[in-house]
RNA sequence: CGAGGCGUAACUCAGUUUGGUAGAGUGCUUGGUUUGGGACCAAGAUGCCGCAGGUUCGAGUCCUGUCGCCUCGACCA
């Protein structure tokens, strides 16, 4: 009877509809609400939240390494954008544009920022005269607009939150280190932070960024085998800087071109969390990122004592540092632990009459329903214990996720079988960097070209198309 | 943007074939009994049947349009 009650709530499997279970965490998680503007949601407290500590985690990350934060206008007259030609190219098609003020016609239509590379660079071109201006080291997080056809809360939405970085250094080299430096920033943010391994590399020309010399990218596994970009890092060059008009005086008295790049990453990475950790029973957050990081659920909390003893131990918690909710509402403990199992809290405590005699609680890890009964004069240990034992435990879940659905194939037959037989993952196949071999293992085999991984191998002299000399190995994926 | 599916209470859905004034379970409110995996009993409240036109004496039901969600494709940092 108690089965047949949970189903009446219960969520979507995601072995059964992957897709829908992805909308119904969304929702009964409390994370996001539609709203009558399409692609633009709400998003909900315990959603904000969790961005929340991705911000302040990766704020903390972009100031040690010497970063400033800024902010640009939302406003970008067309004129502007126009000036780089494949930026705009790039972007045009998806962007919104004001074109009245009141009731006034302006005499020169606005676009709300796509990104902000352009105000950056009107900026820049304003504030670097001399070699001792540089480097410029900013950052903002900001809401930007993309017209999406196609949308889906976090994944894909037409405003959406990000943080964008935007450099510009006296040399070519100096800025290819920094591009190099923010995506490892990212990597290590993702798997120490989110527990997600992810897989860094080099986008291919096509795919790369509208206006950059080169774009590099961490893509993240989820757990149906479909690749997620987690986030990007382009070099530039000194081709905006030309665009623009950026110019410096350097110390032989000389004027050049500086070079730049940019970063971000977006609210994104909660869809990559939510796809890479949950299951059946909703939400798995990595407790680093936890808007609620320990549960603690009375029982029979109508009994003396029992109230008193759950507050105490919240109040230890918090003292330790760490952010704790005690739910002392109505509803039964079943209820609760459902509630905070569908809500993805990395650990419950438990507390009740027979534990308060024992001088006990008990300890319920969220990722793997592990119970342990700990005494009370070790809670905070314990507690702290069992977080970096969810942490780890999700992030080994995941790696082993990704490892298990990572192939090596060397002829196109070879991928067609592997994904018919397995579904979907990341291919690694040899490439000879023609785009029209790019194209057509898309067209044969249905998977695109996700990145040129950092970490080379040589699985084969051959191009898995054309069979003409490999250049590189790529990984190839079903991408959302 | 193309093909398909779905929009009825906060949620999941029945009712649409054959037009006749709105239903169930869950949730919510109140009271009582409960409490170690989504408790039980009783009494209540809740609907522009997605929206806009049309046909009709009468539309949740038929017709047209439109918006939204889901799936597949195209597109896409």
């Amino acid at each position: 009877m108690a089965k047949d009650k949970k189903m009446v709530t219960a969520i979507t499997s995601m072995d059964e509809d992957f897709a829908q279970w992805y909308t119904d965490i969304c929702k009964k998680a409390e994370l996001v609400e539609y709203t009558s503007v399409k692609g633009c949601m709400v998003i909900r407290p315990y959603g904000y939240a969790i961005w929340e500590n991705i911000q302040r985690i990766l704020d903390g990350m972009f100031k040690a390494t010497g970063h400033e934060n800024v902010c640009m206008p939302m406003f970008i007259p067309e004129s502007l954008l126009e000036k780089e030609k494949d930026h705009v190219e790039g972007f045009a098609p998806e962007v919104a544009w004001v074109t009245h003020g009141g009731n006034d016609k302006l005499e020169e239509r606005l676009c709300v920022r796509p990104t902000s590379e352009t105000l950056f660079c009107e900026h820049y071109a304003n504030i670097v005269h001399s070699y001792r201006d540089l480097p410029k080291l900013y950052n903002q997080w900001v809401s930007v607009v993309r017209w999406e056809k196609t949308t889906r809360p976090f994944l894909r939405s037409r405003e959406f939150l990000w943080q964008e970085g935007h450099t510009i250094h006296a040399t070519a080299e100096e800025a290819i280190e920094e591009t190099e430096r923010m995506l490892q920033v990212y990597k290590t943010f993702c798997e120490e932070s989110l527990a997600m391994p992810v897989i860094t590399g080099r986008k291919t020309e096509s795919d790369k960024f509208a206006g950059a010399v080169a774009t590099y990218a961490i893509e993240a596994l989820m757990h149906d085998g479909k690749a997620l970009q987690a986030g990007t890092s382009h070099y530039f060059g000194d081709g905006f800087a030309k665009a623009f008009d950026i110019e410096y005086t350097d110390k032989d008295n000389k004027r050049v071109f500086p070079h730049q790049t940019s970063w971000g990453v977006t609210t994104r990475l909660i869809g990559a969390v939510i796809m890479t950790h949950g299951d059946n029973n909703g939400l798995v957050l990595p407790p680093a990122v936890a808007p609620i990081q320990t549960v603690i659920v009375p029982v029979a909390q109508h009994k003396e004592g029992v109230l008193e003893k759950a507050s105490e131990l919240r109040d230890r918690l918090a003292a330790a540092g760490l952010r704790v909710k005690l739910d002392d509402s109505e509803n039964s403990p079943g209820w609760k632990f459902a509630e905070y199992e569908m809500k993805g809290v990395p650990v419950r405590v438990e507390i009740g009459p027979r534990d308060i005699e024992e001088n006990q609680c008990v300890i319920v890890t969220r990722h793997d329903s592990e119970k342990t009964t700990v005494s009370l004069d070790k809670l905070e240990e314990a507690v702290q214990e069992a977080l970096k034992r969810v942490h780890d435990g999700m992030y080994a879940k995941a790696l082993e996720n990704q490892q298990k659905r990572t192939y090596e194939c060397t002829s196109i037959d070879e991928i067609k079988d592997t994904l018919a037989k397995n579904g979907d993952g990341f291919i690694m196949a040899m490439w000879c960097g023609d785009e029209a071999c790019e194209d057509s293992v898309k067209e044969q085999t249905g998977v695109g070209s996700r990145c040129i991984p950092t970490l080379q191998k040589n699985l084969s002299d051959k191009c898995v198309c054309c069979g003409k000399p490999a250049k590189h190995m790529v990984c190839w994926g079903n991408a959302y």
